[in-house]
RNA sequence: GCCGGCGUAGCUCAGUUGGUAGAGCAGCUGAUUCGUAAUCAGCAGGUCGUCCGUUCAAGUCGGAUCGCCGGCUCCA
């Protein structure tokens, strides 16, 4: 006799009960209706499914758990395809997922779909929906189901049958549609509550651009209405943090037509914003014994055909030719570092050599790919390279781990990060491959940095961690890169002198911490959605009057905020201050300091936030410590030992 | 690069079935001298992204091109 254990009770199976069965034997009936399928010692079923032989737990899946929202979602994906199917009969299914926050469908059809194809389609969805169909599950053979497929004319669906190796697949039919489908999903189209069809897209089929391309539709679905109701709204509150819309909002830079796309011109606030961060990483590499250095903007061709970046990334890569000789804009910086090692013979005693290099590169990126400041043409990253001997590979990519753990605690980020094996194209020894991964995994593992792999997805000269950073709308950006190299090392025939008086070849790590300061400086006005923290805020205090009665004592208080080290600005204009204080906030400069005639009075400026906080008069002496302790605030929260100075 | 959408004043946008361009904010000028998110009035501002075409007539229709946006692919 089976006992299977649900939600703390012990329950009977006779032969032949399914699932639901027994989940409203131990659910109470409200509760019950929230329940769309089971998860039965950990793996997700049907409700219908028959309870399987070998299992003793069985657990309810909700509607608003991940679980649930994902089968909603998926389900929702098929009634999609039935609703494009019926509208739109010569349209062929191919794959329909549920993703983050949503569903796809894509479709091969021969002209893109419309935003009103999307309302026809959205009413179709919301009439089977109404009609709350059940979804129904059947096992074929593979055959079987190749047979039906075919008769029913859909190719995209045969292709997937034979890179399928199970003998036996599944497939689902809700009303007229039945796709070749894993599961689970819901019981019904009934359960679809609140889902909204957002947009069309262009996709390769199966990634491939090399296949054709498919039409996709992209939809999303919640538990209830206010749930779709919020994220709608959430999504729009994102796009108010976009930098590209705050970029020039706050007048830190722009893109013009004239210049070129992925070519971002920084203004005043912006340069100073760069520099504050430039400034901030050049102290910061010094007190981690790397060593400055700078390589030119232009190398000649025969240097990048050494490196071999011409054979695999020249098409991308800006040239020009002087004096009959041709020349690269470099794409990265480690061909100058190169040449600096090998400018003297080495040691192991001076090994490890870290490079630092501010060095703006150029990449002739796809056009279609440019996005704001996170993806761009002409980029500056803060770029080194640790030329090390083999046994202190591991210590130095620890040190590096620990470096980016360190910057984005500063800035409160969290990230994520992965770790790329081996592609397929790619150059040198299995030994070098396997020494430098592992090494990768145990700097890793040393720290508990918790991380996933990306098989398959390193660079062609090495294995790499990358750490990824969100942006407003949750999509990553890389940012930190750590990469293992062993033919660079190689191509340049570095070397150095061994205890043993002998030649060996020294291992080379390319890493960066930030990435780019472009793509870095996006992720983080939208991280702070513009405000910036005062020890980067490009104007930290802005004096406001009341009247022009005001102005000389404010004069008088921004000569000395500025002699202290403090960026300060001066609103004198003959505007009420309402006006002044709304113009500063939405600057979102840290600091707003009335002057009135009290202030005058009592030789004391009025503070109040950008958050809208009034804090009281205080002396210019006090407001002087006040922006200082808070500018040190995060690097003693971050627990670095670099210190705020101007 | 590929698929789709969009380009009107510095910014945000309106502009009906083709009939010759409009608002708010910003700017400038003047008035107002004001206590914590928008004082009032006046003025000025546009080859409707660019180039071809259709038409008596194009911001509006067609084509090309440049750019931007959403995806896909890519990211040394």
């Amino acid at each position: 006799m089976q006992q299977v254990d649900c939600l703390g009770q012990s329950i009977q199976v006779t032969e032949g009960q399914t699932c639901l069965q027994i989940l409203s034997q131990a659910l109470s009936g409200k509760k019950f209706k929230q329940t769309v399928a089971c998860l039965c010692n950990g793996r997700l079923l049907d409700l219908k499914a028959m309870v399987p032989p070998e299992c003793d737990q069985i657990e309810p899946v909700f509607l608003h758990s991940e679980q649930g929202l994902e089968i909603l979602r998926h389900s929702a994906a098929h009634v999609m395809a039935e609703a494009v199917k019926k509208l739109f009969p010569t349209a062929k299914v191919t794959i329909g997922p549920a993703i983050e926050n949503g569903f796809y469908y894509d479709f091969d059809f021969e002209r893109s779909f419309t935003p009103e194809d999307l309302e026809h389609i959205e009413r179709v969805m919301s009439e089977s929906i109404e009609a709350d169909l059940p979804f129904e599950r059947q096992v074929l053979s593979r055959d079987q189901a190749r047979k039906f497929f075919s008769r029913i004319n859909e190719a995209y669906k045969l292709e997937l049958l034979d890179e399928m190796e199970d003998d036996q697949v599944s497939i689902y039919s809700h009303d007229e549609f039945t796709d070749l489908c894993r599961g689970p999903h819901l019981p019904s189209t009934g359960h679809i509550q609140a889902f909204k069809l957002t947009s069309v897209a262009g996709a390769y089929w199966r990634g491939d651009e090399n296949r054709p391309m498919l039409q996709r539709i992209y939809g999303t679905a919640f538990a209830d209405s206010k749930a779709l109701k919020s994220y709608l709204a959430h999504l729009e509150e994102a796009r108010k943090r976009d930098h590209r819309r705050l970029g020039p909002q706050l007048d830190l830079f722009s893109f013009s037509d004239e210049v070129g796309p992925g070519m971002p011109i920084f203004h005043p606030n912006g340069a100073l914003v760069r520099t504050i961060l430039e400034d901030f990483e050049t102290k910061e590499h010094l007190r981690r014994g790397y060593q400055l250095v700078r390589g030119p903007q232009l190398l000649r061709r025969e240097l990048w055909q050494k490196s071999g970046h011409y054979q695999n990334y020249g098409h991308n890569m800006y040239f020009s030719e002087i004096d009959e000789q041709v020349y690269g804009l470099k794409p990265m910086n480690c061909v100058a570092h190169m040449i600096i090692y090998k400018s003297s013979l080495r040691s192991y005693r001076d090994l490890p050599i870290r490079y630092f290099e501010l060095g703006t590169v150029h990449r002739h990126e796809k056009s279609g790919v440019l996005h704001g400041l996170l993806r761009v043409r002409q980029f500056t990253q803060d770029d080194a390279h640790i030329i090390c001997r083999p046994e202190q590979l591991q210590d130095e990519i620890t040190g590096i781990i620990r470096f980016v753990q360190d910057v984005m605690n500063l800035f409160g980020f969290e990230f994520e990060v992965e770790l790329s094996t081996r592609p397929e194209k790619s150059i040198g020894s299995d030994q070098d491959w396997d020494r430098s991964t592992t090494a990768l995994h145990q700097a890793l593992d040393s720290m508990d940095m918790p991380y996933s792999i990306n098989a398959g997805d390193g660079a062609f000269y090495g294995p790499k961690i990358d750490v990824k950073l969100k942006d407003a709308l949750d999509r990553t950006w890389q940012c930190a890169t750590i990469q293992c190299d062993f033919t660079l090392p190689q191509h340049f025939d570095l070397s150095y002198i061994g205890s043993d008086g002998e030649k060996h070849r020294p291992v080379m790590v390319h890493r960066t911490i930030l990435g780019a300061i472009e793509r870095f400086m996006g992720v983080l006005i939208e991280h702070y959605a513009g405000a910036l923290p005062t020890w980067m805020a490009p104007v930290q205090a802005v004096l406001v009057t009341v009247t022009e009665a005001h102005n000389d004592f404010a004069v008088q208080c921004a000569q000395e905020l500025q002699q202290a080290g403090i960026r300060v600005q001066t609103d004198l204009r003959n505007e009420k201050l309402g006006f002044k204080v709304r113009e500063a906030q939405l600057s979102k400069i840290p600091y707003i300091l009335v002057i009135g005639d009290h202030e005058v009075q009592e030789q004391r400026v009025n503070i109040r936030f950008r958050s809208g906080k009034q804090v009281g008069a205080k002396s210019i002496a006090e407001t002087v410590a006040m922006i200082q302790t808070d500018c040190q605030e995060p690097f003693n929260r971050g627990g670095m030992r670099y210190s705020f100075t101007n």
